[in-house]
DNA sequence: ACGCGAAGGAGACATAAGTCCCAGAGACGC
DNA sequence: GCGTCTCTGGGACTTATGTCTCCTTCGCGT
């Protein structure tokens, strides 16, 4: 019924947890699921504790002014909550199970007993939420200075090097809510690069990319 | 020479780091001098440790696609370089010296001998960087549901709150820079709250408010 | 006193983005 | 089969943003 050290040591990203960490973890934690469309936890709510993805995928989102935006995803290996179990603020985003999620939870107690059995669970939290910065601070510098084409290329290379194949599962609404705009302008962007043979449409919900090099070359531009 | 723990805990934010956290960190660190328009470091950098700011306002910027983006901040109190120095990656941005600065820079080891010296100084810096997260969430936020007129809105109030008075110094140029646009639209933005005798400019760069509630029923709108 | 550079103000114009609306094609339950 | 819903595709139009260019003013150094 709970998880082991090494079950969570085989997560992708998990691997530099030292093993007392792991089992600091593991011991603290207790294992969770979700339906999909159900929510982990919503924005305002008071951060009880964190989680540690182990299947599916999690969706942590905000709506503002009428329009949807999606922060983050996180699938096996992620975690959330992180941030607002540190600071010791409300959840500032809501997180939506995408799909049927399994999740270790580990609660406050659970995670100071955890911090405290193992100094190396804080460094590992610590190269997490680093991680986030990063991430979120290219997320700004392209927001700021990249238009939607442009950002629409980046987040089809960043996708299909992920994928198995090189299509990718995805409806225009999502991708502009990942993208920070709206459907229609998303389908004028996915237009020209279908004119230009760089993608093409695979059906509802779904695009192929074709040209992986001119894709690329457009990021920069 | 060096620094004292007391003098750290007087810190604005750092009340909450707990003496023998205080120490280490003090211990381990050594003061450092910037003179205005130094940078403490670039951009691709290998990370080398992190700074403490002690007097004077430090600028984190990157530079893409022709035009320069403020991230973040840091004065008195503030902190610099935690996030690479956790992850283990280069510097994601420019820390530009914008006046005379003095920081306690703690170096790798340093920070190392910190971290096991006490497990108080790893539990700072993870609120440190949830705290980080945060702001950056909520300006990616505004960056792509709100336009320019409310971001400067919401930006003016933010330095407002902060300043003795209810002046401002700050170029337009500058505010660009903060608001990720140019100094045109700026202008354009703040000419609109002066019609209407919300601001008024008080001199070269300077600018007054004059009513913070109706700055703040913009910031929503 | 003079000239230079930085800062502000502003109009004209181009273009990216957002809004509104409609139509047709699958998918799905009943 | 039928209605309904979601997703795609797209046209028309408005607005926000960005680009280019010019001019004025202020403050500083020589």
């Amino acid at each position: 019924m709970s998880m082991t050290a090494d079950g969570l040591r085989a997560l992708e990203g998990f691997q530099s947890l030292a093993q007392p960490a792991a089992a600091a973890l593991a011991a603290n934690g207790r294992l969770r699921a979700y339906a999909a469309k159900e929510s982990l936890f919503r924005e305002g709510d008071a951060a009880s504790g964190i989680f540690i993805v182990l299947a599916g995928e999690v969706r942590v989102v905000r709506a503002s002014r009428g329009r949807r935006h999606v922060f983050h995803t996180e699938r096996r290996g992620g975690t959330l909550g992180e941030a607002p179990f540190f600071d010791h603020d409300p959840y500032p985003a809501t997180a939506i199970a995408w799909t049927a999620v399994e999740v270790l939870y580990v609660d406050r107690d659970g995670l100071s007993r955890a911090l405290r059995a193992s100094s190396d669970v804080a460094l590992f939290f610590l190269s997490r939420l680093a991680g986030r910065v990063r991430l979120l601070l290219d997320r700004i510098d392209r927001l700021a200075t990249a238009d939607v084409g442009t950002r629409l290329c980046s987040y089809l290379l960043d996708r299909v090097e992920l994928a198995e194949g090189s299509t990718i599962e995805m409806t225009q609404e999502l991708l502009a809510e990942e993208l920070g705009t709206v459907r229609e302008v998303v389908m004028r962007a996915l237009r020209s690069l279908r004119e230009r043979h760089i993608i093409k449409s695979a059906g509802r919900g779904k695009i192929e990319i074709l040209d992986r090099s001119a894709l690329r070359a457009l990021t920069s531009e």
